[in-house]
DNA sequence: ATGGTGGATGTTCCA
């Protein structure tokens, strides 16, 4: 089973290119962030037609949204937390009917932060690391998790290695010590980080790139804000990973690119 | 040190 994690940083305007996701991936499961659509204007028809029948989405105006579509039968898992007490739209879990025995899947996307990298001074740094708090103490509680998979915009890039320059980036929101310490204890919570099974470090690894870079690929100046997870007894069933930097390029490009990690359930 | 771009919305917020 394949699953891809992509911010497709407004579904409408970019809908059309989850087809070439699908060529280049061929995943079974794509889990989506930033969908910026409310549920009454998800385009119905469109995930079945390429392919993927099965689909949940929760999303709302303007902002935030995430949805899963998939080849596999969907189930949703009932009664996760409105996280921070805000009603947004920035979590949505299934349970995924693989052949091998049902897979639960979690798919985030993190507040993104705001500017400023202190709690007192701006409430959206407050905002995101009481929801990543929040979130690591749920999936505490539940432990030990087994056949989970967690996915998402995690708009927190955890590793020196997971920025184009860590010196320069710790006072950045998104890689200070204190987001990357709550990402960590987190994913501890239950997870393995299933990218860094396959690339670990020294190798950098980047899933975002400014749109305020006028060439990405030659400053290169990106940062891993996108992740996949998954519970310890699925490390044996990891075969394989793919980032495809090629979307980065594709025409009116997202800003993220996706994500895919393969497993042999 | 600054400002750079993009999406949804509506004359600004969010990323």
């Amino acid at each position: 089973m394949r699953i891809a994690t992509w911010n497709i940083n407004s579904l409408r305007l970019r809908q059309g290119r989850l087809a070439d996701l699908a060529a280049a991936l061929d995943p079974d499961v794509i889990a989506l962030q930033e969908t910026k659509v409310p549920d009454e204007l998800f385009p119905a028809e469109m995930p079945a037609a390429l392919g993927y029948p099965h689909v949940l989405r929760r999303g709302m105006k303007s902002y935030n949204g995430v949805a899963i579509l998939s080849r596999l039968p969907l189930g949703e898992i009932p009664d996760t937390p409105d996280w921070v007490g805000r009603g947004d739209c920035r979590h949505l879990a299934a349970t995924v009917h693989a052949p091998g025995g049902p897979v639960a899947l979690h798919n985030f996307y993190v507040p993104a932060g705001g500017d400023l990298p202190d709690r007192a001074q701006n409430p959206k740094f407050a905002h995101k690391l009481d929801f990543v708090a929040e979130a690591a103490g749920w999936f505490a509680a539940r432990g030990p998790l087994a056949r989970t998979v967690l996915v998402g915009d995690l708009n927190i890039a955890p590793l020196p290695e997971d920025v184009w320059n860590h010196r320069a980036l710790l006072d950045v929101v998104s890689h200070t010590p204190v987001e990357c310490a709550a990402l960590e204890a987190w994913r501890a919570s239950g997870f393995l980080d299933a990218v860094r099974h396959f690339a670990p470090p020294p190798e950098r690894v980047f899933t975002w790139w400014s749109y305020r870079n006028r060439d990405w690929r030659a400053s290169d100046r990106g940062r891993r804000l996108d992740h996949i997870w998954v519970s310890p007894d699925l490390a044996p069933a990891l075969t394989r990973h793919q980032i495809l930097r090629d979307a980065r390029d594709w025409e009116k490009a997202s800003d993220h690119v996706p994500v895919m990690v393969e497993l042999a359930l």
